[in-house]
DNA sequence: GTCTATATGATGATAGAC
DNA sequence: GTCTATCATCATATAGAC
């Protein structure tokens, strides 16, 4: 008996199929280009059920910035995450950074596409900046510690230019093949710490 | 006599004031929230005149972006500034870039929202960023010629990262005093090709 | 919860007077 | 060149059967 559960063949449910459509075509399309009509079609789920879950189409971008929420997986990027040597430690950060904004990239288009619009999508950037930058700082200076480097010169800034960096790259450049450009990077910030590299 | 011209307070041609209307609303609100209806009346124009000069919506959006063009204006950037002290003259060049993408900041808010769903603006961002990354790179040589600076030493990545950065903090940042990050970051950027800034 | 049919309003674009 | 009126289409959202 397969029991009276009724589409097996689609096996997540109808919610969570909306979710991923409207997901995708807000990132390619923007908001406003993409219609309920090509959530539902791309969800395989009828026009009208769309608003059985969510009262309006705003409520449904809002519901996948919410629920897929980038902020929770990039919290995560510093952990388990020790290597004697600074160099290679924020090689290996950088790295994840641009992995797990990969891997999220759709909500990081629709972040790019929507701030100006969506206010609420606006504070949720700048504070996922600012909560990184402050991290990747803690992350510079625990690196740092016990090492030759002179910690808290220069640090909030140089956090600052890495994430930007990884911003340009991640999300508006395409780069198939990033190691290069972030290996250089991370040498020309740890320049200004260190003796030399 | 004031002659026949018809409409004196308003000093502008139609044509032009159509152009100015929808940079400003493709800007705030992108192009697909943006009517031709919501153009018109911030153009002060009947809505019927639009179509009278572009055929269409989305040639409105390539007239805006090419007869703009912030290629342009961008190209000048770097003229007539000649300072014997390398920090001070990419300080300088920083504040330029800035100051040209704050007096073009619709087309360049316009370009980072709409370079995904349209092909041709996504060509003309990747262009301007990679002729501006050269001339970075040429300009650093030409500064630090005839210093105690190594040249030619990753000056393609730092010209790189000193254009990712503006590019944040001009376009995505609305910062209000960026001098005090510029010089920290002219002075990381300068410190990996001197013995000491 | 799922699906169909449809209401209601707005949108890009056109026709044609002046 | 400017302006008005309007069309055809498509969008979001709803009503109600199953």
């Amino acid at each position: 008996m397969v029991g009276s559960k009724k589409r097996d063949e689609r096996s997540e449910e109808a919610r969570t199929r909306i979710l991923d459509a409207a997901q995708t075509l807000f990132a390619v399309h923007g908001f406003n280009a993409t219609t309920t009509k090509a959530i539902a079609e791309q969800a395989e789920v009828p026009g009208g059920l769309i608003f059985y879950y969510f009262p309006t189409k705003k409520a449904l971008l809002a519901g996948v910035l919410s629920e897929r929420n980038i902020l929770v997986e990039l919290r995560t990027v510093g952990e388990t995450l020790i290597t004697p040597d600074p160099r290679a430690a924020l090689i290996a950060l950088a790295l994840r950074y641009l992995n797990t904004l990969k891997q999220h990239k759709e909500l990081a288009c629709i972040m790019l596409r929507e701030f100006r619009s969506h206010p609420e999508v606006a504070s949720q950037f700048h504070e996922l900046r600012e909560e990184h930058v402050q991290f990747i700082a803690s992350f510079l200076q625990e690196s740092l510690r016990a090492e030759q480097y002179e910690p808290m010169r220069d640090l909030q800034v140089i956090a600052r230019m890495f994430l930007y960096n990884l911003i340009v790259i991640g999300i508006i450049e395409d780069a198939t093949e990033p190691l290069h450009f972030v290996e250089n990077m991370v040498d020309i910030l740890l320049c200004r710490l260190g003796k030399n590299v």
